[in-house]
DNA sequence: TTAGCATGCACAATCGGTTGTGCATTATAC
DNA sequence: GTATAATGCACAACCGATTGTGCATGCTAA
């Protein structure tokens, strides 16, 4: 790192060009200047100066005196997916709307990679900071309530602060219905759906279980334990998942619900191994990708409703509620059928 | 915003409770203790306060005062894409690796936007600036240097700044080549291949059209302007064009050359609305999709060498070159072959 | 016994803005 | 022509760290 800085302008730089005080300066530039009577001639006159000078604000000062550093942080499992990229992507747009500098950092599904983003996060004084699918979200929230900084939880719910999360039952239930509905359609050997992907731990994985039982039992049919494969959020996961699955069966079933796009990356593989293809069942996916979509139009998937959640999100750090525990759901769409 | 916060702790407080003086205090929790012969005594009776305290170091106080803010900046297109994201993360990584705080921002192919995200940075004092993919990347390069910060070019180069990308020339080489072996090897109606997708003004897309001709004429077929569309990177752009180029004609091209997986998203529609698949054609693409890889195993493509690529950076930056122009080319690796 | 050095720490200036306060000067009121 | 108010700006303290410098005290050596 060459920073050999030719010195930066600052506000005294400019007073002395200007020939006034560094105080006038910072008023005019920071726009407080009406209020505190400087004439507009010298505001004009400092305003073309800073301009031409190519004069910048050093934030760090400026965060520093007035206690509040403008930045906005959000920590991430992964940027690496159509579904947090496009959270991380809307969530810079919004705050920049609002003047806000937005940080972003990837923790991996790691519970010591989201504490440390957050230490590190919270070091650089964030005015608020939104935990993303986080593992633990509640020691986040813990570390910012002692720092006084509010904490929002997104994608998965926690107990210590507000969360807005996808409507993961009842988006399952849809998707479950959509695909029963295909299913009732054709002539097919039987209605066991597979059910696979997802942690047993995380809410939300436990909540389309349900929403899939939901929609199941409200057409009278049963859920085997069997036909649920929690099998984490990996594709080599759902690869070897199905993989013991089908060992003693000799025929595909009739539908699977895939708990994600990744998930689905792993039973396409295993399809395309043992020679068949996504056509020959009937598959939901819970999470959505275009080029998935544009390849296989058959494909049923819930999408997520990105820019609402992030818009909810920034409603709720707007007008603060006083009940920690509050949970916003926002409701996908069902994208295919 | 309600950051009521309940006064977090500094070196002052920490030196009032450990009974000795900010200095003291600051020299033990920045680790220049020894040089300052603080007692180890003395060291960890502070380190052992400020943990029990939760002491964090305000980084905007410790950035004034250092003149070097900690922060590394990236500009970036967009996230929602498996190129770009991965990108992102591996800058990350990189960057905490080295101690430094990434800071990464959307500026969705806008120059407008590029400016003022990298105006941003600068004001927040980023040590080094990386702007990936930028339409205008030495307009960048000039404001950083006027700034004195570094910076330096990502996936397409500039005149002002070192640059590192991918050997798109030879990777479109590499991958025609790959194309016209599976031509071959297939009894194929012709040996044209429609090269779709990009920008004509773009440097990557330019160099992968030579590299597209050039394997071409290596075997002695001759190229069609007709039959290059760089349409843009849009999907919707793609399936445009595609329909524009299949009105006149009859049969589906043997084969394309698709220069981006937005691009191929297009494609595939088009083909899908067609009543084609994917098969009917050999396809090679220029990027890599897990999921598409997944889909279509006989799909060829060029997957840049992300890791690679962030690891030149940042050895760019350790060491920085005194030629503004060096070019840095990473192979990308053919995939599906 | 005292000069000389090492040890251990505190002081105060500084980074670049922000903001409460105060003081001239001019304008208005009576 | 004087009292009062408005105008226009400068001063200085402050945010929380970092760091050059200096001063006691204790120890060693002559």
């Amino acid at each position: 790192m060459v920073s050999e800085s030719p010195k930066r302008l600052t506000i005294y730089d400019l007073a002395r060009l200007a020939d006034t005080s560094p105080s006038t300066v910072s008023a005019v530039l920071n726009g407080s200047w009406q209020r505190r009577r400087i004439s507009q001639k010298l505001a004009d006159k400092i305003l073309s100066l800073a301009e031409s000078e190519g004069y910048s604000a050093n934030m760090q000062a400026r965060a520093l005196r007035r206690e509040r550093s403008g930045i906005i942080g959000m920590i991430l499992p992964l940027y690496d997916n159509r579904y947090f990229s496009s959270i991380a992507q809307h969530f810079e747009a919004q705050a920049r709307q609002r003047g806000l500098f937005a940080i972003v950092a990837c923790t991996n599904r790691d519970p010591a990679q989201e504490r440390e983003a957050a230490r590190m996060m919270l070091a650089y004084r964030v005015e608020c900071l939104v935990s993303t699918g986080a593992t633990d979200p509640d020691t986040i929230s813990v570390m910012c309530d002692e720092s006084g900084v509010a904490s929002i939880n997104l994608d998965l719910p926690g107990s210590k602060a507000p969360s807005v999360i996808s409507d993961n039952r009842e988006g399952a239930r849809q998707l479950t219905n959509a695909i029963l509905d295909r299913l009732a359609g054709q002539a097919a050997r039987d209605d066991a759906i597979l059910f696979i992907g997802g942690r047993s731990e995380d809410h939300n994985t436990r909540e389309r279980i349900a929403g899939f039982s939901q929609a199941r039992a409200e057409r009278g049919l049963s859920t085997s334990e069997a036909d649920i494969l929690p099998c984490d959020y990996a594709a080599d996961k759902a690869q070897v998942a199905l993989e013991a699955y089908m060992r003693p069966r000799s025929t595909l079933p009739s539908a699977m619900f895939v708990n994600s796009t990744i998930s689905l990356e792993g039973v396409v593989r295993w399809l395309q191994r043992g020679g068949y293809q996504l056509d020959d069942m009937i598959v939901g996916c819970f999470d959505w990708d275009p080029l998935a979509a544009a390849f296989h139009p058959h494909l049923i998937m819930a999408r997520q409703s990105v820019g609402e959640m992030i818009d909810r999100v920034f409603e709720v750090i707007d007008t603060p509620s006083p009940d920690a525990r509050l949970l916003i759901e926002v409701q996908p769409d069902i994208i295919g059928v």
